[in-house]
DNA sequence: CCTATTATATACAATATTGTCAATAATGAG
DNA sequence: CTCATTATTGACAATATTGTATATAATAGG
């Protein structure tokens, strides 16, 4: 015990309230890919984030409050993923595609499945309004490129939107154990070859259907 | 005490080991929705299947055997499923569609997803084979609605099997929130809806590539 | 510097949860 | 019927987990 009052000396580190619960939530959000929110302990994110478990409840008040916060910074990735890829690059939809996959690939979709897992407590039953501004964008796209006098159906935009989140996300959930590729690399080619295959097939279609 | 001797007088229900084990799984499977396999409780799957909660690990030896129990079930559904579909009438890509919509959205997506939180400890590294024989088979009747001569590349049919795949799980497990239909009536509807055009979306790509 | 505030931590309480053990009762075989 | 087998259970043990209480130290404002 002499070696521990000399080596940790009571060096309390006092972080501002919104660094700490930044800690907290990064922490919580690594750490609970085994086990989903179910599987969330105060402990294991209280020592992946460096603080003591009390901590977490003094930020939070409570494990449930830790979570509706999570589910909230998810919803909030979401929202700006989405807003991202818009404000960046319509000039068609193919080279929209890569980004979207991308982000649902780096944890977006895992943290979807919680979310969900969760119970609509964040976002009640409105769902995820989010990717409604998506169709809109999407439609005023399809609009410009058809030309004027073309009629195109939104509801076929709609379709083509949920589509597109459904592959990402699936792909996202299970990809890797459907392709099961030898090596990573392999993996990342089997990916972009998927990714670009699926572009083209909203190329194929759109083209089309207008 | 008295009312409880006279009412529930030594009563046990013997079953076969089989029958209690199926009537466990169940259980834990309906049970499970909330939380996933992090949440699974043995008192709470004991309660719902009508038995004691030691009665579960003498059957599955402990909570972790249950829960790879309850993995190599899914994979069996998995497989049975589509074999289903397979042997039923696969006479277009088209018709095939609605049952393999139904089936992931009847739990069997919301159990992959389990699986796949439960680390792949019943699939071991090999994934989810039996797509492949959905592949092979999808592929010989492109190729026969093909005609002779022609070439179909079989990528491109590894890819339509997996974006149907995505297509049918995303739709289960997102879908309900994108939709966000105001009655249960207006749901299904949206739901057919989608699953007719996705259809027409495949076809139209077919029909173009081959 | 002095003080109020509060973020942090240790110790503890209360409960939940998995797993063990021994007793018991239902069933089938002889 | 008798008996061995074993599915079942209540009681218990051991640990895990959330939440509380209290003390303390870091920081900001005077």
């Amino acid at each position: 015990m002499a070696i521990k009052d000399l080596a940790s000396k009571n060096k309390r580190i006092r972080r501002t309230p919104e660094e700490a619960r930044r800690l907290i939530l990064e922490a919580a959000e690594t750490g609970m890919a085994a086990g989903g929110p179910a599987g969330l302990r105060l402990e294991t994110v209280a020592k992946a984030a460096g603080v003591s478990h009390p901590t977490i409840l003094h930020h939070f008040g409570s494990r449930e409050g830790l979570i509706q916060a999570l589910n909230l910074r998810t919803v909030e990735q979401l929202r700006t993923v989405l807003i991202d890829v818009l404000g960046s690059s319509p000039q068609s939809s193919e080279n929209a595609i890569t980004p979207i996959f991308a982000a649902y690939r780096n944890g977006l979709a895992q943290r979807m499945v919680w979310l969900m897992q969760s119970g609509s407590l964040v976002m009640g039953p409105a769902g995820l309004p989010m990717l409604d501004e998506m169709v809109l964008a999407l439609h005023a796209l399809r609009e410009r490129l058809a030309g004027p006098g073309v009629q195109v159906d939104i509801a076929d935009t709609r379709a083509i939107v949920h589509l597109t989140t459904f592959a990402a996300f699936g792909d996202a959930i299970l990809g890797k154990r459907l392709r099961r590729a030898p090596t990573p690399a392999e993996e990342i080619a089997q990916q972009q070859s998927f990714e670009n295959w699926f572009g083209e097939f909203l190329n194929v279609y759109m083209s089309r259907k207008g």
